[in-house]
DNA sequence: GAGTGGTCTAGACCACTTT
DNA sequence: AAGTGGTCTAGACCACTCC
């Protein structure tokens, strides 16, 4: 079977996207260029850029033209850190505290992360809010994928921000299991909990925009004051 | 402003779904001839039919047509009960214990559903797997949208099924607040778990296809065994 | 005013399902 | 063979943004 027309159109400008010959921020063709560079018309470049929104990784405005996702510490954050007011309203955490360093990676990790790799970066992080710790990170990204990770530290403070500004490469789903535990270890020290209080778990897998598996992160929530909140459809 | 044409294509279709003229798992007209119904091309039709099936309302298959979504209770389950064997596989629970009774709304189940109900009928419900126990469940529907429900016990295995078949009543998205909390009282008692374990406490709100909030459901699940799996976009 | 995306049309052909 | 949705085109006009 031929691929439709549009798919061409959606992987030739994803290609372009994840290569950073299209930079974030940067304006797409018009539908009409588009289409006449390509070999298609107005109609089917149309749809694959109405797709390309649907997936996030552009975006596009009546009368200004259509543009590649720039991901700011507040879209990623509205995004992907989930932790809410009980009135529903964001909350943004400043980061209290960072570790980086290479290490080999662990069968899980190797296993879930694309590539397969066999050694990653792991960022360890430490969340406050006011008076309060709130979030113990632990993030692993595939060395092959990240080079030279290690020698930017410290990291700013939203690493999908990053990781699209230093790497081109956006994140653009993740998959997160949920638990609730007693803190333990590092955990319940890093966030000054006694053993055994129940807190959040969450251990997520982030997808690029190549639908590759390019993150594996864990992290401890509090939530005592704080919802996790998620959205079913 | 003057709304686009697909949408009043598009309102249409809700309304016939949702007063019940058009039945779960009936063929919808196809796009030629609701084109010609509602006076719009056949591409307008197109994209409105495309519209409903992205909202969950549709499905449409080549060569057989356009139908009104059916819930299942594979399908609900899949959808809306969040709970996965470690390795992402699906777990279906049994329904155990039912209690089903009418009584005045709280006030913030007043606030949160729609109509501002006086009353709700309250359903509990706890459900098992093998041998353990595995969540406690108390949903909230405002009295007005689900007349004589009470007359009805007992309800089947899933509600959201039994809304549509029931009421016409289609649930299409849901919001979420997790936390991790010890458990206590009632929930520690029917999850035979001791006072102050770490469960997991869901606060959902379910909304309809016409958007209007229909059920306020609170959860407790035992996460020990199995994951709480969401995904973000 | 020029350029962009948003809506809408009319028509063509293809791929698939059903009878 | 008939009917459905899926793809694709060419063209039109509107609404909006920016210069």
């Amino acid at each position: 079977m031929a691929p439709p027309l549009y798919r061409l159109v959606i992987d030739t400008i994803v290609e372009r996207i994840a290569t950073g010959a299209l930079q974030p921020g940067a304006m797409l063709p018009s539908e009409t260029q588009l289409g006449a560079e390509l070999g298609v018309s107005q109609g089917t470049a149309r749809k694959a850029l109405m797709e390309l929104e649907a997936r996030g990784l552009v975006q596009r405005a009546q009368g200004r033209g259509t543009f590649v996702t720039m991901r700011t510490p507040e879209s990623s954050l509205f995004h992907f850190f989930r932790l809410r007011q009980p009135d529903g309203s964001q909350v943004t955490p400043r980061l209290e505290g960072e570790s980086l360093r290479r290490r080999r990676a662990t069968a899980a990790e190797s296993r879930a992360l694309h590539g397969q790799p066999e050694h990653v970066f792991e960022i360890e992080r430490l969340r406050r809010l006011d008076a309060r710790h709130l979030v113990y990170e632990m993030s692993a990204v595939p060395v092959p994928l990240f080079p030279g990770l290690a020698e930017r530290a410290p990291l700013p403070n939203t690493l999908y921000v990053f990781y699209q500004q230093a790497y081109s490469c956006i994140i653009t789903r993740a998959d997160e299991r949920l638990r609730a535990i007693g803190a333990t270890g590092r955990a319940a020290e890093a966030l000054e909990l006694a053993e055994g209080t129940p807190v959040m778990s969450v251990e997520r897998l982030a997808f690029d925009a190549l639908d590759r598996a390019v993150e594996r992160r864990k992290s401890v929530f509090r939530t005592d004051a704080y919802d996790y909140f998620v959205s079913l459809s």
